[in-house]
DNA sequence: AAGAAAATCGTCCTAAAGTATGAGGGGAAG
DNA sequence: CTTCCCCTCATACTTTAGGACGATTTTCTT
């Protein structure tokens, strides 16, 4: 960042080498006025201070490490969750349903019929139906569809 | 904003130019009042340039604003499981599903047998047999669990 | 090793579901 | 007014599901 961007950029410090020049007129005057001595040195000396003033503000600004106010903003993002399924196996527990037939019972949340069940878990479709008996048992239903919408509001399938 | 303004408003401007106005009068006092050395000139223009220099340096620090810097921390919000459902009515017109039809369709959803739906809907068995049968042909599927299935994937129920 | 639980398979029968087809009434759109 | 779609209902038939037995074989537990 050089010095001419800064004086541009900043007000302030334009102000302060107007102010600074206002000054030395005024010394310019004063001397003319009074006490009559080297021109130069003042002139100089003001010339000197202007320098040495922008190259602390120079040196300042950078060796220094830059101010900065942190403004935390708090974005709320709401994530609709993938309906993340928990299995409630306390409840599977608790009614006393077994490993096969919850097998048997989520192929049928599938839309699969009994025979498609007994060939995707390779037995007969009598074991199907033992099961699927057993199941309406265990959760209280008349129809698998009942049973569905039961093992769904209880969590053992999505 | 005049120049006027911002010295008298920024006191800091006004006391720089006090303060190099008083610098210059004790160096001609001193000049005037005692003799010289050899190098004085030289150690003037140090102390100027020292003294600015900080000077320049304490005006940076003072008069530079703070960067503001907006940090946008992201708050994730799970959605609870009151997750709203939002019927899918375009996927219901495109299958040319009728409102009749998708009563019997939830119904079905619920666990009923089509005797049940009948008794709700007041018609008769084989009238919802027949709603049924078209559910079945519009939702591609040949069986209710599996029509349950794909009306919930389409978000056409629950 | 004995017993319990789970998984397997069978038969017989009934109930429900699903298919196919036809038909009548009513409302909305052309 | 006529046509089309929806809703309704019916009959006849086929398929699937479900209930009620009993029975054998694994698998696990004690």
């Amino acid at each position: 960042m050089g010095i001419k961007k800064l004086l541009t950029k900043n007000k302030v410090l334009l102000a302060y080498g107007i102010s600074l020049a206002l000054l030395l007129f005024l010394l310019r005057w004063l001397e003319l006025r009074f006490i009559i001595f080297d021109h130069a040195f003042e002139i100089y000396i003001g010339a000197i201070a202007i320098i040495f003033t922008a190259l602390g503000i120079w040196l300042a600004l950078k060796l220094t490490k830059p101010k900065i106010e942190r403004v935390v903003v708090e974005k709320e993002i709401y994530i609709e969750q993938a309906k993340a399924f928990v299995f409630n196996e306390a409840e599977m527990t608790r009614l006393g349903i077994s490993k096969r037939e919850l097998e048997v019972l989520q192929r049928m949340a599938e839309g699969l019929s009994n025979a498609e069940i007994a060939a995707r878990l390779f037995v007969s479709l009598n074991t199907i139906k033992t099961h699927a008996s057993n199941l309406f048992v265990k959760l209280d239903a008349s129809r698998r569809t009942q049973a569905i919408e039961k093992a769904k509001t209880l969590s053992l399938i999505p």
